[in-house]
DNA sequence: AAGGTCGCCAACCGCTTCCTT
DNA sequence: AAAGGAAGCGGTTGGCGACCT
């Protein structure tokens, strides 16, 4: 038996809100308030709605707090940043944008900003695999983390030759990535925009691994490169900050397969270069290389 | 001008979390 | 501690207007 409906469906209006409703709502919540429950305040108020739907109506709409539309690239870079960081909890992103709902959040990143993002990183990307292949194996050029959303006005789309990596699965936290360690380190490490690996999981959240010396913890991510086919999905880089200008990365399938990709990709997007013999942390295994930073 | 397509956004649905008893 | 119910939340849908053919 499923859970019992929160009102009887056949005898509430749904739909769009007319005027007259949405005067009889807000004059109630300004003279008597929610009274802490919903579910009771459609009758009260003269209302044939559901309590959810009054609810939703206030918070999303009638409150006299609210903004809407027009997000500013303030606003844009706190939503990405805090996408990276916690995913899609729109709840916890509004938060930090006085006037703006979860659900105008939700809407703004769903049809706006996801994609805006996602054509300015693939545009990066482009650049990156376009200056690597113009350039020799041992170039040192360092990409500037500059801000991806604003950084071009008209974002290139990918070339429809370009065969982008697509993320198998990610273990990482938030924490590991973006909390500052507790010896004088910046209150916040400054976040990277992160890099786009296909499709399903567009972010690459190697913010953590870029920063001052001294951010705690590690960042383990999975990611397969442009170079694997279907055939090889079992390929993957385990990324780790295992010291304090150390990190990690082994590919599944070892030196001279992905890890050239990896080592291109760290060099060229974050300025790493690889780190082998003197002073590099001891090797746990062979497919094991370093990257300092 | 008409029909089709696309994008936006308000609203709904159902699951999870929290609170009260 | 368990159960029931309300609030909170995120994913999804449907309607509408703008734009395109």
């Amino acid at each position: 038996m499923g859970r019992a409906p929160c009102c009887d469906k056949t005898n509430v209006k749904r739909g769009p809100w007319s005027p007259e409703e949405d005067m009889a709502l807000k004059s109630y919540l300004e003279r008597h308030g929610t009274g802490g429950n919903w579910i009771a305040l459609p009758q009260k108020a003269g209302l044939k709605r559901c309590g959810k739907s009054c609810r939703l109506r206030w918070l999303n709409y009638l409150r006299p707090d609210i903004k809407h539309g027009g997000f500013t690239e303030e606003e844009d870079n706190i939503i990405c940043t805090l996408y990276n960081k916690i995913g899609s909890r729109w709840s916890v992103i509004a938060t930090q944008l006085p006037g703006r709902t979860d659900n105008d959040v939700k809407n703004y990143w769903n049809t706006k900003l996801k994609k805006k993002m996602m054509a300015a990183q693939a545009s990066l990307y482009s650049n990156i695999t376009s200056s690597s292949s113009s350039s020799s194996a041992t170039t040192t050029t360092t990409t500037t983390n500059t801000n991806l959303i604003h950084q071009t006005a008209s974002p290139a789309p990918a070339p429809a030759s370009l065969i982008i990596p697509t993320i198998k699965t990610e273990t990482y936290t938030c924490d590991d990535f973006l909390a500052p360690s507790n010896e004088g380190s910046p209150a916040s490490v400054p976040v990277n925009p992160s890099f786009m690996f296909g499709h399903k999981t567009p972010f690459f959240p190697l913010a953590g691994l870029v920063g001052p010396p001294g951010l705690k913890g590690s960042a383990n991510l999975h990611a397969v490169s442009p170079h694997d086919d279907a055939s090889t999905a079992s390929s993957s880089v385990t990324m780790e900050n295992s010291s304090n200008n150390y990190a990690k990365y082994c590919s599944a399938d070892g030196p001279g397969g992905d890890d050239a990709f990896f080592a291109e990709f760290f060099n060229d997007y974050y300025g790493y270069q690889e780190k082998t013999g003197e002073g590099a942390p001891n090797q746990a295994a062979l497919a094991d290389k370093w990257i300092t930073f």
